[in-house]
DNA sequence: CATAATGTATACCGATTGGTATACTGTTTA
DNA sequence: TAAACAGTATACCAATCGGTATACATTATG
């Protein structure tokens, strides 16, 4: 068996990442088997030795670089703070996290953008479900004692994260840096709108 | 020729329905030709006989639809009136025209999200940014008489497609009847954060 | 009536799709 | 040393992919 400390450089960490960098260039639909395990260098068994099907793969593709996400701003909705100070925190980690983690972020935004009946669409679904529940648990938690909050969570909820995905979606298709980004005009814009 | 005064049920016509719903159900790269000529009840020739391929189907079907959502958006937003009025039948046609173009405007909006190399996303495009050059226009429109937009246009651009797109799309997919989209209070609140 | 144009179907193309049966490695364990 | 093991490759499968060559209709025009 190989070194089980250093992670990547296995054929299955291989695959994964060949996986996931196509799926992000062409979309999951346009990607086939074959095309993945040529990148990966590898053959089409040893794919399914890893990974039941094409689906699996992806689906274990969703979870690992989801949860990072998930994760990352679960950390910081749910810190201590004041609701403006957490709120532009939330913001910033939001984007940072998207940032370093563009193929995957773009990725599930992608899939559950795509037709209903579409397994990837499926697939999605959870991890974004998971990430408006939380930004949804953030804007409850200060709806107490900040009164305007107060039975708009929801939308507050699909405000914010349709505003955050939507500016990536675009600032990303213009070619913009991490730098421009997260301009600071730009976040206070943002946080103004939830005040 | 068959009657040209009644659209629809031209062998055409049938083409663009079925692969319209085919693409809004399954995704463009899930539907394969046969399958929209076996929903149109014709053949392979014939689609190829309109349409000089699958991608120009897709086109095809894109200018048709979009335009009929861009010409309405442009409409409500170039009107004469106060910003908060206007504002407020933006938001009401956006999410009227959404609603009874739903197929269409689910269809642009994932293939607006899908892949970078992905020539769908390549067709989807400038219809995208056609609407976005719109609602910036209308904040610009206005930026003079209301000091607070001014600078913001931009994002505010960004801010209000998004929020509207990712309300239709969380709420598409609750299953939620136009009466529900165009509830008075989620008006509001959309409203609200552009005052 | 003949010719041309439009519209449609039969039957096919090479390439690729997701997936697998089978056999072969090298390593670990009994 | 032999059996069990994880891991990998050769070679294949039926089905489908987007697209087309060709012939056959129907209709309009000379």
């Amino acid at each position: 068996m190989r070194d089980g400390n250093k992670q990547d450089n296995t054929n299955k960490d291989k695959i994964l990442s060949c996986a996931q960098r196509l799926f992000y260039e062409k979309g999951y639909d346009c990607v086939g088997v074959q095309e993945i395990v040529d990148a990966a260098g590898i053959t089409k068994p040893t794919m399914y030795y890893y990974f039941k099907s094409k689906h699996g793969l992806l689906e274990c593709l969703l979870e690992r670089g989801a949860n990072q996400l998930v994760d990352g701003l679960k950390q910081t909705m749910r810190g201590s703070g004041g609701y403006q100070e957490i709120l532009y925190k939330a913001v910033v980690t939001y984007i940072e996290l998207a940032v370093e983690n563009k193929e995957i972020y773009l990725l599930i935004i992608s899939l559950f953008s795509s037709a209903r009946d579409n397994e990837a669409y499926i697939a999605a679904k959870p991890y974004l479900s998971k990430l408006l529940h939380i930004v949804r648990s953030f804007f409850m938690q200060y709806a107490n004692e900040q009164e305007h909050l107060k039975g708009r969570e929801d939308f507050l909820a699909i405000s914010f994260t349709g505003v955050i995905n939507y500016y990536l979606l675009v600032y990303f298709e213009r070619g913009a840096s991490k730098e421009i980004l997260l301009d600071e005009e730009m976040i206070q814009n943002i946080v103004k709108q939830f005040l």
